[in-house]
DNA sequence: GAGTGGTCTAGACCACCTG
DNA sequence: AGGTGGTCTAGACCACTCG
């Protein structure tokens, strides 16, 4: 099964444009030259240059053309949807790496929530994963699971590398509301480090606080965000 | 000049979501259904569902159908709710202070958001605030309003010392709904001096874009946050 | 006026899901 | 097996921009 020409065209056309063939504020060629150089339809060159106005690689003016303009781009991140469900949609490479954990650890010292004295004697587990879009870390993530008989999860792989899958189809926890805080801080060394970052350059810090379909159940992460290149999206009704 | 058919087609599709038609979790009437209900061709209907599908009002699985899913909806502090109503909670003297404006301003050259021709047409009413939490300066807000018969504004004085009350009680509009994009940034000259920091301190700054029940009539906001004493806290449902 | 993207048609075959 | 959305073709006319 080879993916589908508009996608293969769209990713020819983004090489070009990453590796700067096609500069920055330059024209892109037209619909019909596409159409006649890659023998598609004209309908199938269009679905690949609406793929790149979505990821935001070109901007079409009609009467003129597709122009190149790698502006910043928004995902929308903030919704508790999880990372992976959330950069789905949006067609780029989104990957996870995992670099510590799932592993039981004790609680910091002074947590950036309040715990309850349940949570704090079932113990910890810890993780911490950076997120990364077209390869570019977007996004540190440090997570703090109350061991509520949870144990498996440090030996299990997880459901699409995902924590809230694994939940969800192993433990039948599904994660159903947040609340979270926002600022903007200075990155520290380990910080810098992971997201390839000069140390005190400004990143998005969040405390995130998960509530589940099991009571008591909550999931804490603290999050660092790059936005230089992509900006957290969100939107409310 | 008609909007093209696709639009036309989007817009009752959409009336008949909003307004339960189709509810919530059902099938809209498939393609081919649509193509000779409406007497268009397949491609048409494509589009028109297409943009359904880019304003969150339905997803598509292949095999399945077009499902209605208006979900997203999430309440919040970082809401339209505005200001005051958000820091309400905290329990702390809240005050805003008008540091420029409302006033008749151009546009800026590359504004934050595509604006429409009519928006630009219309010009722009601009306005500059600082908001204040215990004579702490925590937020500085430039707003920009499309002049679409709202000079009034220049001269009146707001009610409640609040923008969207003024809207409301005077012109009859409301908010409804917003997107914003946030990013971690380094404060510059103006942002330090009206928030007392120093310059290149890490600010969370934040686009905004507030949809009103008048339709074509969007507000937009550039926000700067000092979170150094606050942190801007949200909850998602 | 020539060239661009925007809209639209009337077909076709495919991959996927469900009964 | 039958219906769904996904992909694709080969045309057509239109609105827009620019020299």
């Amino acid at each position: 099964m080879s993916p589908p020409q508009y996608i293969m065209l769209y990713n020819q056309l983004k090489r070009k444009i990453v590796t700067g063939t096609f500069a920055e504020g330059e024209l892109l060629p037209s619909e019909n030259k596409l159409t006649s150089e890659y023998q598609v339809a004209r309908s199938t060159v269009r679905q690949a240059l609406n793929e790149l106005v979505k990821d935001g690689y070109i901007n079409k003016k009609q009467g003129v053309g597709s122009i190149v303009d790698r502006s910043v781009k928004s995902l929308g991140l903030l919704s508790f949807k999880g990372f992976s469900d959330v950069m789905g949609k949006v067609n780029k490479n989104v990957s996870t790496r995992n670099i510590n954990g799932p592993t039981i650890a004790p609680w910091m010292d002074h947590f950036f929530y309040k715990l309850t004295k349940e949570e704090i004697s079932a113990g910890c587990i810890f993780l911490e994963r950076i997120r990364f879009v077209d390869n570019d870390p977007v996004m540190l993530e440090l997570t703090y699971i109350p061991n509520f008989g949870l144990s498996g999860l440090c030996q299990s792989t997880f459901v699409n590398n995902s924590l809230f899958q694994t939940l969800n189809v192993k433990y039948n926890i599904e994660v159903n509301n947040l609340t979270q805080d926002l600022r903007a801080v200075t990155a520290n060394a380990k910080v810098s480090r992971n997201l390839q970052l000069t140390i005190g350059n400004p990143v998005l810090h969040v405390y995130r606080k998960y509530f589940t379909t099991r009571e008591h159940f909550k999931i804490y992460s603290s999050l660092f965000c790059n936005t230089n290149k992509y900006a957290i999206g969100s939107n409310h009704g």
